[in-house]
DNA sequence: CGTTTCTTTGACAAATATCAAGCTAGGTGG
DNA sequence: CCACCTAGCTTGATATTTGTCAAAGAAACG
């Protein structure tokens, strides 16, 4: 359960001052939410919530990514999504997850119990509209997504980095929160399959990748034209 | 818009006795809903909303099938939901729709502004959570498929078939409504490897196929091992 | 009853996965 | 501060799966 995930800040405490990222920024936000959690960090590959587990608590990034996913029985993993600092996950209308999620790097998140909101929803429709458009929001996002995962790889990884860099907020260059098995579990590939990629990405010019985690956006048109 | 592709009977008129479902049957069912709308058929391959066009209805299938779809530039196009008897689609939380839905087959839709939705909402709370509830279920669901899109062309094919057996609440033999490139474009795969796949489950006795759009389970078992 | 559309099948090509090995970088302890 | 050690990443060779192209067969429709 949440307890024992949440790392070395007690629910009391406040979290060390965030790093790059506000809670406020990017466009996920739903400003109305953060007075009502308390901050929480999470270590790399912490659980945050597996499926099925009831859902006391909605969250938003402060700090770090986090991912939803599921499994199959044979171990194969599908990444729902990544969320980035402003983005909230775990809001669900029924009592149970129906996913899992973890953190992606060391992380620090925004945590709401979810029956406050609920409660505050009923009193005011602009809460429970919000609730609503948050889903809905997320369905959009995930039936994009399958758009992709018909795609070839290279455009997979393509639409993969620009979806990124839009939703960092920057145009240029990149810093991975997540692994190669992580982009490819997102991707439906193999991790050999994602590294092949962007080699060959490189090789034609469209990016860099002076280190495994940074990549540059070198030939954004180039990007755009396998994006579609 | 809505009118050009209505067939045959006009709003005030009653559509001609549903088939075999009722529009109270089935498990996506919001029965609360039926007495807000007005009957409307819709030819095979009708559009019924396209993607931008403004959220103006909410559409619950009494009879037939309808199907919500996004394409790609290059025509590749990924078919994100079959709709059957009982089930809703088209509710959006903004005010345009983010993807495409025809009928699959001549169908005959409860069709209810949304508008009434929404102000019934404000008023009540329970009506404001079924909208939520809704676009929640509708997206587990997506994420579901998410997991079928990542496996074998035996595993997308059998997983297809149990579902819809479940959704048509048969257990035995189903009878597809739409065409084999719906089927391909549903699961990420080509006509040619549908049939193969199709062939194949035929031959090891999973399925028999005695005219093309009925299938029968005959090995449910064999079906389940795939299904995992 | 012919015409058109959909489905099946075959041969082949292309893309991606798998298996195996080597490489790199980051973290740890000497 | 350096050297080792482990995780994760990259690359190569090969196998499998699925897509593509082409043609024939079956079903639906007027």
């Amino acid at each position: 359960m949440l307890m024992q995930n949440a790392q070395t800040l007690s629910p009391t405490h406040p979290a060390k001052p965030a790093d790059r990222w506000s809670a406020e920024q990017g466009n996920g936000g739903a400003p109305g939410l953060d007075a009502l959690g308390v901050r929480m960090a999470f270590a790399r590959n912490a659980e945050i919530f597996g499926e099925g587990e009831p859902t006391t608590y909605v969250y938003k990034v402060v700090s770090g990514a986090a991912r939803t996913y599921k499994v199959l029985d044979d171990g194969r993993r599908q990444i729902s999504s990544f969320y980035l600092p402003g983005e909230v996950f775990g809001l669900e209308a029924t009592a149970a997850h129906h996913c899992s999620a973890e953190a992606v790097t060391r992380s620090v998140l925004l945590v709401i119990k979810r029956s406050a909101l609920v409660s505050l929803a009923e009193a005011e429709h602009r809460v429970s509209h919000m609730l609503w458009a948050l889903t809905a929001r997320e369905l959009q996002q995930v039936r994009t997504h399958m758009l992709v995962l018909i795609r070839s790889a290279q455009e997979r990884v393509a639409c993969f980095l620009l979806e990124l860099a839009e939703r960092m907020g920057v145009t240029d260059q990149i810093e991975l929160p997540m692994s190669r098995q992580d982009i490819a579990d997102y991707l439906g590939l193999t991790i050999e399959t994602i590294s092949r990629t962007l080699t060959q990405l490189e090789s034609t010019g469209a990016i860099a990748v002076p280190t495994c985690r940074r990549i540059v956006l070198r030939d954004r048109k180039a990007l755009k034209r396998l994006h579609a």
